[in-house]
DNA sequence: AAAGATTGACTCATCAATCTTT
DNA sequence: AAAGATTGATGAGTCAATCTTT
């Protein structure tokens, strides 16, 4: 009364379950400096920008909604890796902008996200990797 | 400034963004019926075990913490697909048993499920399945 | 009126602390 | 003491409503 009827049934879960395995993995190494990825995420975008960057274009870089944004920053506010300033284009917008420990806290992070992302691909060969990266990437732009 | 000076770079990244546009599409086609997909979990789970279980075993069965659980039912008993009971076996525990509402949820929930799956996976023929799950299940196997 | 940010209410996950029953 | 469940705090995401400035 447990078999699998369909065909294809099963992958999703199987995709879902390995993207949880990998993030689980990310997280812990992060949670060393006191960083997740969603802050990694935002410095990362912070630091491109050339370290200050509107909560509104933070948000489109992220690609998630604004009060989102607002919520992350006071994280990382509260965290001392960023401050909100007066954006003087606009008196409506206020700036992220990253702070020394911000910035120290994303070259730390940015260095144990990859070193996890190393040791969790670990298991595949250089082919497989890029078969993998192949096969998400048609997944993902698969837009129906 | 913006180049991948590292070989494996980026593919957590895409299972990661992958992972989010299957979940996105399933919880899309799932919020018709009124659920979400931790729901149908659930409700899965409780219907594989003959229609109820012990909170603990569910957690156990949903690889998840028991305090999770415990909000999970809540929000499934106000949605009225489950009801607690009382466990007889052991009066500790207290037992979520499924409702005819979430008996029909279920179904209703799974063929959803599948056909979004369906859909999602669409852009992909039998052997790339067959590749992608082969090397998630590798990638979700390897532990560090 | 529209844009930028915030606040409030909700789902979903974690952990830590608590309460009851064994 | 240990097990089962709950509660409370926190992080991360959503949406809807609000407030200020343009």
């Amino acid at each position: 009364m447990n078999e699998m009827p369909d065909g294809v049934s099963g992958q999703a879960a199987a995709v879902l379950h390995a993207a949880g395995v990998l993030q689980a993995h990310i997280e812990s190494r992060l949670a060393e400096v006191g960083l997740s990825l969603p802050k990694l995420m935002a410095l990362r975008a912070l630091s491109q920008a050339g370290e200050s960057l509107p909560l509104s274009q933070l948000a489109d870089r992220l690609a998630c909604v604004k009060s989102n944004i607002t919520q992350l920053v006071d994280r990382l506010e509260s965290d001392g890796f960023v401050t909100r300033a007066a954006d003087p284009n606009d008196r409506r917008s206020r700036l992220a902008v990253m702070t020394a420990a911000g910035r120290y806290a994303f070259e730390k992070g940015s260095m144990l996200h990859d070193q996890a992302e190393r040791e969790a691909l670990g298991g595949l060969d250089a082919t497989e990797v890029r078969q993998l990266a192949a096969l998400l990437t048609k997944l993902g732009s698969h837009h129906v």
